[in-house]
DNA sequence: CAGGCCATGTAATCAGTTACATGATTAG
DNA sequence: CTAATCATGTAACTGATTACATGGCCTG
């Protein structure tokens, strides 16, 4: 059976941890959200699939009437998340950037406005790479067991920064022709 | 009325010249591609909107028996384009990474599993930056009149480059503890 | 005359987002 | 008491890909 990235996501979260829906989504939102985003729309029927393919297990945890359902990892879903990540095969990387898309085409619009959009793009990855640092600070202790997040986090924030100079650069390169 | 990216890649491919749907394929396939693809599903379709809504216009011209519909930027086309291009809004810069979600979860798998996959990373950017400069060798002038396309695809070259390094070093890293 | 390129299109499908709907618990 | 957070879910929509179907032109 084909699983879709988003339920390895899931599989992943659960791996470290039994969790909450909700709880694998925060978890998403503040780890994975800059190079694979979840969201609620995919996340519970991808749970009810997960769950009736017998990769996940459920278990009802209410607090007062307040309805839970913790997932935990099966063995199944162990085997097929250690599979996947040991796959050999090579995935393209996928970009898709509106705003580079205008500064391709930024010479139907006058310097200014060129400089202009450089300038924001250096700004959005500026506001990213600090957005991650921030991430990076809430995490005292969560990657002594999980060193790979630490290193994914890292390659976030280096890639933002690099990103960040280059459009630096390229303003620079704009205003003294 | 709203237009999607798609769209204004269009009218940018038709700002440089008249051109038919394979042609705008093309085009679009040997530079924004790496950044924002197009495919047929999309590309027709959206040729026949942008034709409805005055922005481009057609012309016939059949080599022989064979079809062929030249498109043509129209002066409310130019216009969108331009606006669009010279618009101040922040759009996210979106990066969908399989291999990226497979590293980040590869705590979950032997050391020599995880080498292995920054490795194949490694070289898939290194391949992609191989990919993008021998477009570039490929235009020998065609960079004159638009020197926004040059220093973008410097950009995807740089970027490769950055990522490939980067996954060097982390195999470095990984490997000797 | 074959293989590669030029050329146009559609139908089915998919992945994923947005917006909505609902409601309990907890911290200030 | 009220705002934030925890919690679960669905329906409609959108953007885009894949696979297919068709056929002519040009070069070796």
């Amino acid at each position: 059976m084909e699983l879709s990235n988003t339920a390895y996501v899931i599989l992943g979260a659960l791996h470290e941890r039994p969790r909450s829906g909700y709880d694998i989504k925060a978890f998403a939102d503040g780890s994975t959200r800059h190079f694979w985003a979840v969201s609620y729309g995919q996340l519970y029927p991808e749970l009810k699939r997960l769950l009736d393919a017998g990769l996940i297990e459920a278990e009802d945890q209410p607090t007062g009437s307040r309805q839970r359902t913790l997932y935990r990892l099966a063995r199944l879903g162990e085997e097929a998340l250690a599979d996947w990540v040991s796959d050999a095969g090579i995935r393209p990387c996928e970009l898709r950037d509106e705003m580079l898309v205008r500064l391709f085409f930024s010479d139907a619009v006058e310097r200014e406005k060129r400089v202009e959009l450089a300038r924001n793009m250096a700004a959005r990855h500026r506001a990213q790479a600090g957005g991650l640092r921030k991430q990076r600070g809430k995490r005292p202790d969560g990657h002594r067991e999980n060193p790979m997040h630490e290193e994914v986090l890292r390659f976030g924030i280096d890639l933002h920064e690099f990103m960040t100079d280059w459009y630096e650069r390229l303003v620079a390169r704009l205003e003294e022709p």
